[in-house]
DNA sequence: GTGCGACGATTTTAG
DNA sequence: ATCGTCGCAC
């Protein structure tokens, strides 16, 4: 057997990972860039091809739709053959599988629906309606939150403590009342998929001793993001004969906010046996930006304890922009990229990172200016586009006529003459009769109880429905698609509605049409179903064309997993990141840290970090101090840039700018200065040093870019 | 049912 | 600044 392609260019560390024999678990504590994901597919292509495990016995766990596909390619590509019966997959997408299963022993009705936050959100504004209560007191989100969190805490309404306090008593039973009209419609939104499951398995002991025999090897990628209740899953699935492998590292936690606990330590803990591999060789970095990483991790108290090492080379120091404004800063980005692509480099291979989506729009202009092409991560994804979702309505209510989220969406789009009178009136008899809004509208039609017209316009609808329910029995799944486009009037609805936005969506609607067409699901034979399920658990990326030669811009999250050579750190702020609201608790500050090292960690040759004097942000000018990361690096590591000037002295050092101009130009922001043509202005901005110091003066009729030398303070 | 002006909030985000 | 939501007039 040539295991040339398993074992090629691993490590000792690497190795011992892929090919471990032990009994216990084996966390491996894996740095950024150090062959994480080299090392699960090898390591699952090693239990396959040596060890003799059958792959129905492997259970691969990742967060992402896209970490589960290429592990799954990978591991194919390794072995030279399809790997179809092993289970890969996202913890929800696994969860999913197990209730289309075992819907009967989970209490699910057959057809159940995956409600995705968006769904969920507007369920909850409806209920709230309902209750009476106040969207101002009890805001929707907040109600969310509270939910998601009871769920992910692995709370029923029942078990959640209220302590006799009015405010979270109500919260409790808003959360009842939504559990119960999640029942009655039959959907199950994110959360429930895993407690479902968890509450299945441990109920049914047969079940889950199936699957506890049946998974011999688990593996979690990314374990340090998991949450309370996916901790809980995976240990369902512990017994006598399986055993565990989880990767992550705690350095790279950056999403405390969205309840990962700290699961790495608390495994290490309850399972003390469990075997330890650091991979601390760095296959991705420079020597320097590796030990800016290590630098600012460092000053992180709450940690394992890892460096990170490459026997590459030292590369390039990591160069500081100091901009006067946000839009210098974009500018000068800009050039960055104009230098790089001029070296013979590709647009792709450069990223662009900030904290906060609000912060890509002055960079877009910027690089509109410069024409260079470019993309920016994030935004609205496929299958959350309002045309989309209401075409998946319209299907869903085909599917099931007492999903009531569908119902509401699409009861007047395009618009029927279905007023909000008519629905109201169909919203109480549903509430008092305790029957789904569409048997509301059926027995409104039988009883008459409504004016001639509102019946008119409802039986229209109702007939609608039942038509199309009726011939996409007959049809393939693209075919259903297509019908329910054009049937429903969505399609004629957006055409007659003009501009280029009528146009996309137009565009987005056949889009749907081809993915209908190509879509094929091993694991269900209902590829209706299958397919709604796959909207709301994969919702798709947010652009096409990823495989085009663009500048990438995304916030330092999503650029989580992913190198560049060329990475620019936008927006190095204190009060930008480390955001304003994460400076006051430590472990917040913390996870803003550990923000800060993955996104250096991100860049393979270059780095560049850059911030700005004056920011507009939310339409007023705010001024920011370098953020505290930057002062964090060594100063050997750094190289301050200044408008084609270098200057030696690192800004961990330097004071800043402002203060630094004032004190060679004796000129503040905001100082009346007097200039001999224009007469009495107000100092806006300033750039430059020395012969080159300017700033930007306004006078009553005008603004200007004068040379520091030619305007005196008055 | 649509269009318009006021008002408020505005970190990060996969499934 | 800007985007989404809400109430109101037509």
């Amino acid at each position: 057997m040539d295991l040339t392609p398993i074992l090629n260019h691993l490590n000792d560390d690497q190795r011992k990972a892929v090919t471990s024999e032990v009994d216990s678990d084996i966390m491996v504590i894996a740095g950024a860039g150090s062959g994480k994901t080299r090392v699960l597919t090898r390591r699952i292509a090693w239990l396959i091809q040596v060890m003799q495990v059958p792959a129905t016995a492997i259970l691969a766990v990742t967060f992402t739709n896209k970490a589960a596909h290429e592990m799954r390619s990978r591991v194919e590509e390794l072995l030279h053959m399809p790997v179809r019966n092993m289970w890969i997959g996202t913890f929800h997408g696994l969860c999913h599988r197990m209730l289309r299963l075992h819907y009967a022993d989970a209490d699910l009705v057959e057809n159940f629906q995956v409600m995705d936050s968006d769904d969920q959100y507007r369920l909850i504004r409806r209920l709230l309606k309902s209750m009476g209560l106040d969207e101002g007191q009890w805001s929707p989100k907040e109600i969310q939150w509270f939910i998601n969190k009871k769920k992910d805490d692995g709370l029923r309404p029942d078990k959640v403590p209220h302590y006799d306090n009015l405010h979270t008593k109500t919260l409790i039973s808003i959360y009842q009342n939504y559990q119960t009209t999640c029942e009655k419609i039959g959907v199950v939104d994110f959360a429930e998929l895993l407690l479902r499951v968890c509450e299945l398995l441990q109920k049914h002991e047969a079940l889950r001793q199936h699957y506890q025999r049946r998974f011999k090897k688990i593996l979690v990628d990314e374990f340090q993001d998991t949450n309370q209740i996916q901790y809980r899953w995976l240990n369902l699935f512990r017994s006598e004969t399986n055993d565990y492998m989880l990767v992550g590292d705690d350095d790279q936690s950056i999403y405390g906010w969205r309840g990962a606990s700290r699961n790495i330590e608390r495994y290490l803990e309850d399972y003390p046996q469990t075997e330890i591999i650091r991979l601390e060789q760095n296959y991705r970095s420079t020597t320097t930006i590796l030990q800016a990483a290590n630098a600012i991790i460092a000053n992180n108290q709450s940690r394992l304890g890892k460096q990170l090492w490459t026997s590459g080379h030292h590369g390039e120091p990591i160069r500081i922009y100091a901009a006067y404004n946000d839009l210098d800063e974009a500018k000068y980005v800009a050039t960055i990229v104009k230098k790089w692509l001029q070296d013979g480099n590709r647009r792709d291979e450069c990223a662009i990172l900030y904290r906060s989506n609000a912060q890509s729009r002055v960079l877009e202009e910027a690089f509109i200016q410069a024409n260079i092409a470019y993309r920016v991560y994030g935004g609205l994804r496929f299958y959350e586009r309002a045309e989309i979702k209401d075409t998946l309505a319209y299907m869903r209510l085909i599917v099931n006529p007492n999903d009531d989220s569908a119902f509401e969406r699409i009861i007047n789009t395009p618009t029927r003459g279905i007023g909000h009178a008519t629905l109201e009136h169909l919203r109480q008899l549903a509430k008092t009769a305790d029957i789904s809004l569409w048997q509301a509208c059926l027995q409104v039609i039988e009883t008459k109880s409504l004016s001639a017209r509102a019946l008119n316009a409802l039986e229209r609808f109702v007939s609608l429905i039942s038509d199309m329910a009726q011939t996409c029995a007959e049809l393939e799944l693209a075919e259903i698609v297509e019908h329910v486009i054009h049937h429903s009037g969505l399609h004629f609805h957006y055409q007659k509605e003009k501009g280029e936005k009528a146009r996309t969506r137009l565009e987005n609607l056949d889009e749907l049409v081809t993915a209908a067409k190509t879509f094929t699901s091993e694991e269900s034979s209902n590829l209706l179903q299958a397919f709604l399920a796959n909207a709301a658990l994969e919702a798709g990326e947010g652009q096409a064309d990823e495989h085009t030669d663009y500048v990438q811009l995304m916030t330092l999250h999503s650029a989580k997993g992913l190198e560049f050579p060329l990475v620019v750190l936008t927006g190095m702020e204190d009060g930008l990141f480390p955001h304003q609201m994460c400076l006051d608790e430590l472990k917040q500050l913390e996870e803003e840290r550990r923000l800060c090292y993955v996104g250096i960690t991100r860049a393979k040759q270059q780095l560049f970090m850059t911030y700005a004097e004056i920011r507009r942000q939310h339409g007023r000018e705010m001024y920011h101090k370098p953020s505290r990361f930057i002062r964090e690096i060594p100063a050997e590591l750094l190289e301050e840039i200044r408008l084609q000037t270098k200057i030696s002295r690192p800004v961990s050092l330097a004071m800043n700018t402002r203060d630094y101009f004032a004190a060679e130009t004796a000129i503040n922001i905001g100082a009346h200065v007097l200039h001999q043509k224009f007469g009495e202005g107000i100092v806006m901005a300033f750039e430059g040093q020395g012969d080159n110091a300017r700033v930007q003066v306004r006078f009553s009729d005008q603004t200007r870019w004068l040379l520091a030398s030619f305007v005196e303070v008055v």
